[in-house]
This record gives structure tokens, sequence and C-alpha cells, in this order.
RNA sequence: GGGCUCGUGGUGUAGCGGCCUAACAUGCCAGCCUGUCACGCUGGAGACCGCCGGUUCGAAUCCGGUCGAGCCCGCCA
């Protein structure tokens, strides 16, 4: 190789897939091109030998591109051929030319054409690889899957999903730029604060004791871009949250985040709306969006009918309350003749219910599968119903309720003959809408309700401010501790003792609703904002609610406190979740799925050996020494 | 912190108290084969059943513990 010299081609070549190891990728060869002498590289995929003639598939992000070698005509080539195995990477030259004809390949896009080899080049061998690259149906245990991650990254499936999750990133970058909006980075090495979840937490050397965190989401840098004067601003931002995992949470993880001044809660849902329409017809042009614009569900009536804040809407199912049926018929008004019912009437709690289609002739065990699942969430118990071919109602617990309120249950419910209608009774309101919810969301699913293809987002608006922490005795901000209360609830930021410092569970402000939405996409949380408050005295009102002092507000918010005295700007935004949507746009259930190196449940990378012990220098560099936890405080024990 | 599931040749599975000195498929190795594309045919190597301990005359198979992966509750938006 000689010294590398100035640029000697123009853009468009430096751009393209030419190298000096290759003309052409694998994928892009057809018929015409038939006669060119061409360099093409990539991994063997897979190998077919004839003794005399060897097949090889030659493989790279772009496609497959089928090398024939001869013995008769390539001798060398040939040699050389038979001692390649899989996944090692080739130079082949050679010339392209059309395949006999009887033997083209349609299931190739590349299938017309074959380059016959007119010299074949290792340029780098390969062990037998732990799993099938190229089956990729093939299951492979997760946890080699996550040790090999380079490999499964050839397999199509995940490669295509993180060529699709580019294609997202890659479209929410247009929308925003065509909307003006400003793309800023925001630091890593953050300070920590109390609200949320656990930080992750960066000792610092220079500050000897003292500590970063990493942010959990750029919240207070947003708003403090807003009182810049940034205008628009988003960021595609790394987040950190230091919590158990699941499916659908890394301990990292990415969101689209996102920042308006001078707008109403309106104006936000309208552009981000706009955004969502626009991305999602960008990146999955062949799945239909449910509803357009977005139904928009204030918050109760989402707990009231879906018994969830993020519902799916692609099927109904939807909830409905028996007070009604059950208050309805015999002697004794105060009684519906069922224990369990008359106590959760008399804790003034609720009564609903959900109309399971089809699921009428469910088995005892399947009964009782439903039974547990509800259990699981809290409920005491599941009554069920099941509607006869000719509409009445049969079930165990007839015998207390009679058939004239048996009757009532399966009108209100709607349900029809062949249903199963399923009842939960608590003095929790919250519960019922909790298990009902999630039994809406699992059968809804099992029983093929919901329309896979389909993208169903909804808005769900005016959250609750505040829930009260009985343990701390304080009010905790639903979402976020800066969001903005509906204006007409503004007069209800009050304690009920008038000291702005003492709350307590009877507190108006329990009643207060936040300027606060959330978009939701096939029953996931897809992303929440708020219009946040931008006045200083009404952000102090809402943290003295939450618990905290003047003294603590400055320790913990002081900066963003301050900067809201030099003029800052009515302002709201949302941030939404990339991995998530990402997982739902490739019907992946998993965020694993659609992250290239992501964590094991435990929070390790099987790949790299993360997380690792550190050296002894960097224990003493930063003053820290390990002495062990605490039994019980966490797994790592003492050593 | 807790519940549940899984852990058998490289991979995916079967076997679930003695018939297992572990079976099948695929992969791997060798040989044959000049038109395949999940090529074919013949032959061969390869696991002591995650690890530790226990029960038993006898354990891959039962029990306890432990490690790892997954799902879930708590936690988390």
């Amino acid at each position: 190789m000689s010294e590398p010299s100035p640029a000697s081609t123009s853009p468009e070549a430096a751009f393209g897939p030419v190298t000096p190891y290759r003309d052409a990728t694998c994928g892009e060869l057809r018929a015409a091109d038939a006669g060119r002498e061409v360099r093409i590289a990539g991994w063997v995929h897979r190998r077919r030998d004839y003794g005399g003639l060897i097949f090889i598939d030659l493989r790279d992000r772009y496609g497959l591109t089928q090398i024939v070698i001869n013995e008769s005509e390539a001798p060398e080539a040939s040699e050389v051929a038979n001692g390649v195995r899989i996944e090692f990477v080739l130079e082949v030259r050679g010339t392209v030319a059309r395949r006999l004809a009887g033997t083209e390949n349609s299931k190739l896009a590349t299938g017309d054409i074959e380059v016959q080899a007119r010299s074949v080049e290792i340029l780098s061998e390969s062990q037998t690889p732990p799993f099938y690259i190229n089956e990729p149906d093939a299951p492979v245990d997760e946890s080699l899957r996550l040790r090999y991650r380079y490999l499964d990254i050839r397999r199509k499936p995940l490669l295509d999903r993180l060529l699709l999750r580019s294609e997202l990133v890659r479209a929410i970058r247009e929308t925003h730029h065509r909307a003006g909006f400003v793309e800023i980075e925001t630091p890593i090495l953050l300070k920590s604060t109390p609200e949320g979840a656990r930080d992750f937490i960066v000792p610092s050397r220079l500050q000897p004791g003292s500590v970063y965190a990493l942010p959990q989401s750029p919240q207070q840098l947003k708003q403090l871009l807003m009182v810049a004067g940034m205008d628009r601003y988003f960021q595609i931002a790394r987040c950190f949250r230091d919590e158990d995992l699941r499916g659908d949470r890394q301990p990292e993880f990415t969101q689209l985040d996102l920042e308006m001044s001078f707008v109403t809660e309106q104006r936000v849902m309208d552009f981000v709306e706009a955004m969502i329409v626009e991305v999602s017809r960008a990146v999955v042009p062949d799945r239909p969006i449910a509803q357009l614009p977005f139904p928009r569900i204030d918050y109760h009536d989402a707990i009231e009918r879906y018994g969830s804040d993020k519902p799916d809407l692609r099927f109904g199912m939807e909830l409905v309350d028996l007070a009604a049926a059950l208050a309805g018929p015999g002697a004794d008004p105060d009684s519906t003749g069922f224990r369990v019912f008359d106590e959760t009437i008399a804790a003034r709690g609720r009564i609903k219910a959900i109309a399971a289609p089809g699921m009428g002739d469910a088995s005892r065990s399947q009964i009782d599968e439903l039974v547990a699942f509800a259990r699981r969430y809290g409920a005491k118990g599941l009554a069920h119903v099941s509607v006869n071919p000719d509409g009445t109602g049969h079930s165990p617990i007839a015998k207390f309720l009679g058939d004239e309120r048996i009757a009532a249950i399966v009108k209100a419910a709607a349900a029809k003959s062949g249903d199963l209608v399923l009842i939960v009774a608590d003095a929790e309101a919250d519960l019922v809408a909790d298990v009902l919810g999630r039994l809406r969301q699992e059968l809804g699913l099992r029983l093929g309700l919901a329309d896979l293809n389909v993208l169903a987002y909804c808005w769900v608006y005016h959250f609750p401010m505040y829930k009260w922490d009985s343990d701390r005795g304080r009010w905790d901000a639903t979402h976020n501790p800066f969001s903005g209360v509906v204006p007409e609830d503004e007069k209800l930021l009050v304690t009920a003792s008038g000291d702005p410092y003492r709350p307590t569970r009877q507190d108006p402000a329990g009643k207060a609703r936040a300027m606060q939405y959330d978009i939701a996409l096939n029953g996931w949380e897809l992303g929440g904002g708020s219009v946040r408050i931008h006045r200083r005295e009404l952000l102090e009102r809402s943290f003295a609610l939450q618990g905290y002092s003047l003294e603590q507000m400055h320790e913990l918010f002081g900066g963003i406190l301050e900067a809201f005295d030099f003029g800052a700007p009515p302002h709201g935004g949302i941030a939404m979740g990339i991995d998530r949507w990402a997982a739902l746009f490739s019907h992946q259930t998993n965020i694993r799925e659609v992250m290239a190196f992501p964590k094991t449940q435990s929070g390790t990378d099987l790949m790299l050996g993360a997380p690792s012990e550190p050296e002894p220098e960097q224990y003493s560099e930063l003053g820290l020494r390990f002495v062990g936890l605490e039994p019980g405080s966490g797994k790592a024990g003492q050593s």
C-alpha cells in the first residue's frame, strides 16, 4: 500500500459502496450487469461443493450473491475455495454472468446472475459459529445471542430491526429539522435529583466524595434551554435508570426528548401527533393508523373505560360498572344477596366487569387461570357469568344474586351468547380498574381481537397532578415535578391547613389535574409530557406540596429556580421511548430485540463482561473502598 | 426482596428412577460428486446430562443449595 494521497475521488464516489476491496455489494448486481468484471467481498453464507464445481453464497448486509468456482476454468480459485468454510471473509474477482436458463433463483434479488470466479482470496478465516447465522428462524438461547451479539447482528432478523430503528431515528430527525427544531446535546454527567427512579452514580476524582448522576432524562436541561430562548429543542437522548429490568425496560435506553416555547397542551399534542404520523408513514408505510386524528381521552375516562392509562384501542371490550345492574330487583335494595358484593358496596367500592367474547365455554381450569391472573394483581377474587346460547347467563354466584340480577349483569356488560362476563369487586376503585384493565389487555391479545398490523395511537390527558405518598406524608408528582396545573385547577394547589409546607391527604391539591399528556400505542406507553410550570411562585407552591422545604428546593433545584427569575417563557414538551417505538414497529415485545447491545435482566453485558470490579488504583484515586453490603440490602453481598 | 420457567454433544430438542457405556435433527471432519441454492450420497468424531451436595442397591431422571438465562410481582414512567 502506498502513502495516502489527497482526495482523488468525487463525493459521490466517496459515499458509494466501492472500495479497494470491492466494486459492488452482495445485494446489487442484476442481469443488466452481465459481462462486468467485478470484485466483490463478504461473508460465506453457504457453500455447496460438487467436486469440480463449488457454489458460494456470499453475504453482506445488502444481500446475497452466488459465486461459482469452476475447477476446469479457474483451478487456483478452486483450490482456495476447497478450504473455504462458513463465515470466512472473502474477496472474489470474476465476471458477472446470467445464470443458465432454468437455474435462476427467484428468492434472491440477485438470483438472475452469478459471479464466475477467476480468483478467490481469503481475507479472514472463521471458527464454526456457535449458532446458525444462515438460518434466521432457528431458535437460539438468548444468552448465546447476547454473548455473540456481533454474530446475531449478522443474522437477518436483528439486522433488519436495527436498520428499521435507524430509519426511525432518521425520520424523527428529518421531521424535527423541517419543523425548525434545534438538536442539542446535554451532559451525561449531571447532578443527582431525588425524583423518580434510582440514579446511576459516577464518583468524581476532582471533587473527592462527590458524585455525578447519569440523567434519568434531560428534563431540567431542556427547560433551561427554553429559558435560554432556544424555542424548539429536540434530542435523541440516552437515559439511565437504576431499577430492575423488564422486557420493556433496560438500565439505559433512548428517548426522543423535545420541548417547545409559547405553547399550550393542545399545541404540543398537535405537533407531536403530526410528527408521529409522518414518522410512522415513513418508517412503516404498510401499517395503517387506526384513527386520525388520534383519540384524546381524559385520564379518568381512560381508567373508567379501559382500566389503563395506556389503553390498547385495537379492540373494544370496555369496562362497565355494575352498580345499577346490581341495585335493581330484589326485596332488599341494600343487598345483592352476595356477600362479597354487599361488602364492596358498603365500603363504597366498585364492581365492574368486562365481557370476553367467545369465552363462555371456558373450562374450569381456564377460569382458575383467570382467577389466578386477577389475584396476581391484587384482586381478592374474580366472579364470572357465562352467557348461554339463548342469551341468559349462568354462574356459580347466580344462587346468591338471582336470575334477574344475572340477566341485568349480562345486559349491562352487553355480553352476547357465548361470552364470558368477568367481574371484579373491591373497595379500592383503582384496583378494580387495574385488574380488569390487565385482564382486558391480556384477553384482547389472547383472543386475537387486536389487528396486529394496526397502529392504534391515542392520547391520554389531564392526569392527576399528585398522588398521596402515605409513607412520607406528602404529595408525589404523578409524572414530572415540573408539570403545570390545568389553569382552572390552579386554585386547588393549596393545603387544607393553609400552610403550604404541611401537606395532608385531605388537601384540595389531590383533586388538581395536570397539563400532562401521554401518548399510547397498542397498549404501550410510548411517551409522556406536559406543559410546565414557568412561574417561580407556582413552582414553589407545587414543590412545597411535594414535601420540599425552601432549603431543599434550593439545594436540589436551585439552578432552575434561579433561571425562572430571569424570564422563563411558557413551555412544554414530551419524551418518547425510541426503543419501545422501534419494538412496536417491528412486532417485538422486548426492547432488547431492537437494541444492538442490550443487557440481561440482571443488568450484565454477556459480551463484554460488564459490570466488572474496578482496579485498586481506580478506587484509591477516588478515595473509595468497598466495604460490602448489609445482608439483604443488595445482591452483591460481602466478599 | 419475592414467585414461576428453563439449563442434556457446536446448535435445537428427546429421554424424566434401572432397558442411557444417552436418542434425533442439524452443524462439524473426511471421501465421492461439474449446476446447486436447506445440494446429494457414504463414513467418522463429538455430550457423562450447568455446578455442589443429598436420597437410593442404582440418578440426566427425585430432593436441597448454588450459578446463569427468561417471564412476572415489588420497584420503575
